[in-house]
DNA sequence: TTGAAAGCGCTAACAT
DNA sequence: ATGTTAGCGCTTTCAA
């Protein structure tokens, strides 16, 4: 029925009386082409309607300017803040961007990477809070280049871009420090986690141990990376006489707070709070929560230009990229 | 350096000494395959570590199991949510998803359609506000068919999954009526779009009209889809003395009650506030905001489904499908 | 500047 | 149950 019967390269050929050869060389641009013969072969293509088999010339050339993107999940705010960066940089190369949703499970993850490959993707980005070692294992395997974005593999050895969590969560836990607090919550996703246990809580640590305040296993609290997980924490927070809390997640110190309104405490007179995504969730609060700033479109933005690099074999000097992180002051602190 | 030399089919065949067609066969689950020599081109790909080129297969076949999703932007919270229906049902069909960002500019839809048309995938989705003449046109050329996801044509007719935007708004209108307000402000995007002049507007006339309250086109307002659009906005409408408003998009809603209390207005006491795409950001609010109630997983999902079946060039009974809303009571209404 | 020819890795009749 | 043989539509040497 919808047979659009698409003309093909040869079509257009024998209709100007070229060769195949030379209708690819116009199309790719390729100079070697006497004008008046290329606009010939333009014509002819115009008026066939033909488009190029995208499909064909990836088998021909192994090449696909398809790239792929593995995540946790569309509807986070933030590694979609991520894969708008990355698609934006994308088309700007030309690459076209097949998405996979994960949920961080490490068999779905596994399983896309090796999707990807068998599409001949030209290149993977990945997010995700951990690297699994199967997860690990299979992207070394895949013979397309990889690139980390806003997630950190243990042994640093894979292309990655990202903030200093280590720094970041440090400050943050100086500046409530700073407020006079004197139990100071982190909640963090899994402490198996690299993220969490090599960066979060060594950046926590710091900052106590900067201000002279001892370490309190207590006061550590993991979390589901959602709002609900959020809320119902809260209160086994607040049973450790915390007055502060540093947050992993928007979504998740919005649910800690609204617990602890709900409950008539007064976020930040009763208890501060922050966050550390900078999504939109932490400005259309009221209060808006401050956060650590994350660069998250430019995150994704320079993964992918990274990749693109990777892709053509270009020399990348730094392959651990880190970016400037801020700290957005708003209504979840005092001062 | 890391050519890994893939396995080819053809290097299965040989190692077992049968031909392709035999290896493809098992591949391919076909079950004219002995089982004793289907287990040794399972052994033989196993220990080559061979994995089928899907590019090939594409070539081939016909057939990329590869859809395209066209959609604004993956970080608007309504429709990545859709997304994620799509992209479920999708992978539960065994589909990979090309996903482009469009920003609703109708020569990026175009260019978008096309390019996925070029990279031959089997079906498309497509989702945006609006379908302008261009991209319908570009849309009718595509020979893989095509399923609106939260969208409307015109003319209604494309497949398409929605809900009734009419009967939704009219409800909402009614709601707040029936709290007696009798300046109800509609925020909507621009008046040219089908889905706000055929169906939001019309559903809000008609919610007037039952209340046998008179249309103040001054209570007509069109706004950007994000929160310093709404924000923006906001005291227009408070300088109609409107007291209440039906929102068409939640980050807008959520700028417009900022502003209200920003300027000392309670909501809902001083003005209420109905939105209607029920993202999280509905729910994570202090006061959380009513909202019509949108089944967007389930929009996303049916409508893969649907381009399932036309994909199979299996009947599909109903074209249009309009899912069933519901009402989500929360604090920005009375009652 | 242009053409000829050999694939790219696989599927899909058609035979056997 | 298995093999043979054409392609799928394009790129890419290598010649001319």
């Amino acid at each position: 029925m919808q047979k659009k019967q698409t003309a093909t390269i040869y079509d257009v050929a024998s209709r100007v009386g070229v060769s195949l050869a030379t209708v690819s060389r116009v199309v790719n641009g390729n100079s070697n082409v006497r004008e008046s013969t290329k606009r010939k072969v333009l014509d002819a293509i115009e008026e066939l309607g033909y488009h190029p088999n995208a499909v064909a010339r990836g088998l021909a050339s192994k090449k696909t300017t398809t790239i792929g993107v593995v995540m946790p999940d569309v509807t986070d705010m933030y590694y979609s803040e991520l894969a708008r960066g990355i698609d934006d940089v994308a088309n700007m190369y030309h690459y076209d961007v097949l998405l996979t949703n994960t949920d961080e499970d490490p068999v779905r993850e596994t399983m896309a990477i090796n999707n990807l490959a068998s599409k001949q993707v030209d290149g993977i980005i990945f997010m995700g809070n951990e690297l699994d070692r199967e997860v690990l294992k299979t992207i070394s395997s895949v013979d397309a280049p990889v690139v980390l974005a806003g997630s950190i593999d243990a042994e640093k050895v894979l292309p990655s871009v990202n903030i200093d969590y280590i720094a970041a969560t440090k400050e943050a836990v100086e500046m409530v420090v700073k407020n006079g607090h004197e139990r100071v919550a982190l909640v963090t996703g899994p402490m198996e986690y690299a993220i969490n246990k090599q960066h979060r809580l060594v950046g926590y640590q710091a900052g106590l141990e900067a201000a002279g305040q001892e370490f309190d296993e207590d006061l550590l609290f993991a979390s589901h990376q959602d709002y609900s997980a959020g809320y119902q924490i809260a209160d086994k927070i607040f049973a450790t006489n915390a007055t502060a809390a540093i947050v992993h997640d928007d979504e998740v110190a919005l649910g800690i707070m609204n617990f602890m309104r709900d409950q008539g405490k007064s976020v930040p007179e009763d208890f501060e709070i922050i966050t550390s995504n900078d999504t939109k969730f932490a400005i259309v609060t009221r209060p808006a929560l401050t956060s650590i700033g994350q660069p998250k479109y430019d995150i994704g933005a320079v993964a992918m230009r990274m990749l693109t690099k990777l892709m053509n074999n270009e020399v990348v000097d730094n392959m651990q990229v880190t970016l400037p992180h801020t700290f957005e002051k708003r209504g979840t602190t005092i001062n």
